[in-house]
DNA sequence: CGAGTTTGACCAGCGC
DNA sequence: GCGCTGGTCAAACTCG
């Protein structure tokens, strides 16, 4: 499948980790939005994140001293707000040692920020390449530290530099959100 | 010496 | 208005 507005990460093939719900639905929400060109409607986004949302929200009321409906209903403006705060976005999750994978760009980073309710820091990339816009967020999954979640925004204007991607090697468990739900995670689908 | 990284400061958005 | 949080800036620093 292509990617519809450009593939951020030329290295990698695709394919859909049904399970994979890093953040919750709201976070999901942010990233792949109706209209976005992934295909994705309200229906699916709400299908494929239901169950860990339903259980998130439960754990963050707890922790807020506050009921599950109220959370839920916060949760639900939440994700209405994003849906209008959409951007291209996509985000990868990838079993790798490593937290800076080569993805055939050459990225600055220019911020490190530690986020709420993760112990991992999140870094902050930029395309090296004077004039082009795309950004990633490199952060471990907070629930396996063992995963890494690459998130890019925005597209290249430019080609990746094809020299510099042999690195990043066929070992990792490569899973990708897309809209195609009848694909599978499945393991080592590096492209290089 | 230039390119890239680190890291504290700053800012904007949001909820209370 | 205030505090919290995420994102960015920029000076200092490191490294090749």
């Amino acid at each position: 499948m292509e990617y519809p507005a450009g593939n951020p990460n030329p290295t990698h093939s695709f394919h859909l980790d049904e399970n994979f719900d890093p953040f919750g639905l709201e976070q999901l929400s942010d990233y792949f939005l109706p209209g976005d060109g992934f295909g994705l409607d309200d229906t699916a986004m709400e299908t494929m994140a239901a169950s860990s949302w339903s259980e998130r929200a439960h754990q963050d009321a707890n922790a807020s001293g506050i009921s599950h409906a109220t959370e839920c209903k916060r949760r639900e403006n939440e994700l209405r707000k994003k849906k209008v705060q959409r951007g291209s976005r996509v985000a990868f999750r990838t079993k790798s040692e490593l937290e800076v994978m080569d993805d055939g760009y050459k990225w600055r980073k220019y911020g490190k920020k530690s986020v709420k309710n993760s112990p991992n820091p999140r870094n902050y990339y930029r395309c090296s390449v004077v004039g082009c816009p795309v950004k990633k967020r490199v952060e471990r999954d907070r629930d396996d530290f063992s995963y890494v979640i690459t998130t890019y925004e925005g597209v290249h204007n430019h080609n990746h530099n094809n020299e510099t991607t042999a690195s990043f090697s066929s070992s990792s468990n490569l899973c990708y959100y897309y809209a195609d739900r009848a694909s599978n995670c499945s393991n080592s689908s590096s492209s290089s």
